[in-house]
DNA sequence: CGAGTTTGACCTGCGC
DNA sequence: GCGCAGGTCAAACTCG
């Protein structure tokens, strides 16, 4: 009973790098080759002191622009200050309501949201969640090179069930909008070795999130963070 | 020179 | 009880 049940917070990213700059510093322990995906899954460390966070990220099998990271435990400090700049993310989320943010305005310059956001988003909900929740984030980054540095574009995504993903969602289970999207196109949902499982456990333990944010360019995915961070 | 990565070995939990 | 698979450790190495 006294286990220490961490948080668990699953952000699926479709990207061609697998680091996500969500603000904190890591430290890479490790690596392997699990069953069931040909990529090698990377084992990382919150490089704060004290701090007792793990990540892991792996590609998705059969998708090598998904990237999944799983995030455990909880930071116990701020992130580094070399990275914060007290910047406003405007996606104050009320846990206990079942809230659908626009990945817009505020949130999102050029229909960009960075994962830094996402994680702020979370961290709230944190905040306020029992442990052993999870929470599952859903961070698909627009890869087409085409969309780059072309804001305010129509963007029109190649494949038509991407293009439903536009909006940054945050839902609550428990209300009946949960966001549980499998089908949202996003194969490795479908991929037993991977979503399935995990999916599966979400329901069986508590709690859990689906975040989906969508176009981001990843290759100017720093400077994306950067321009949100720090503004035009 | 220090911080971070790489890589193989080791440990542990779980299913058969 | 055994074997497999996932997770972690730690020494060697690389890079800024």
């Amino acid at each position: 009973m006294g286990k220490t049940a961490q948080p668990r917070v699953v952000v699926q990213t479709l990207s061609e790098v697998d680091i996500l700059d969500d603000g904190y510093r890591w430290r890479k322990y490790g690596q392997k080759v699990v069953k069931g995906n040909p990529n090698p899954r990377s084992y990382y460390k919150c490089t704060n002191a004290g701090c007792p966070v793990r990540k892991h990220v792996e590609r998705a099998s059969h998708d090598p622009k998904a990237v999944i990271t799983t995030y455990e435990g909880k930071h116990n400090h701020d992130v580094p200050a070399s990275r914060t700049s007290g910047h406003d993310t405007g996606a104050a989320v009320s846990a206990n309501e079942c809230t659908v943010l626009n990945s817009q305005p505020s949130v999102a310059t050029n229909g960009i949201i960075s994962t830094y956001d996402a994680m702020r988003v979370i961290s709230d909900q944190y905040e306020q969640m029992e442990e052993s929740d999870t929470i599952s984030l859903d961070l698909g980054v627009g890869l087409s090179p085409r969309y780059e540095g072309r804001p305010g574009e129509k963007l029109q995504m190649p494949e038509p069930n991407q293009s439903q993903n536009r909006d940054l969602q945050i839902a609550r289970p428990g209300c009946n909008s949960t966001v549980m999207q499998p089908a949202l196109g996003l194969p490795y949902y479908g991929d037993p070795s991977l979503g399935a499982e995990s999916f599966r456990r979400v329901e069986d333990t508590a709690e859990s999130f689906t975040f989906k944010t969508l176009p981001l360019s990843h290759p100017s995915y720093e400077a994306s963070v950067r321009r949100l961070l720090m503004g035009p």
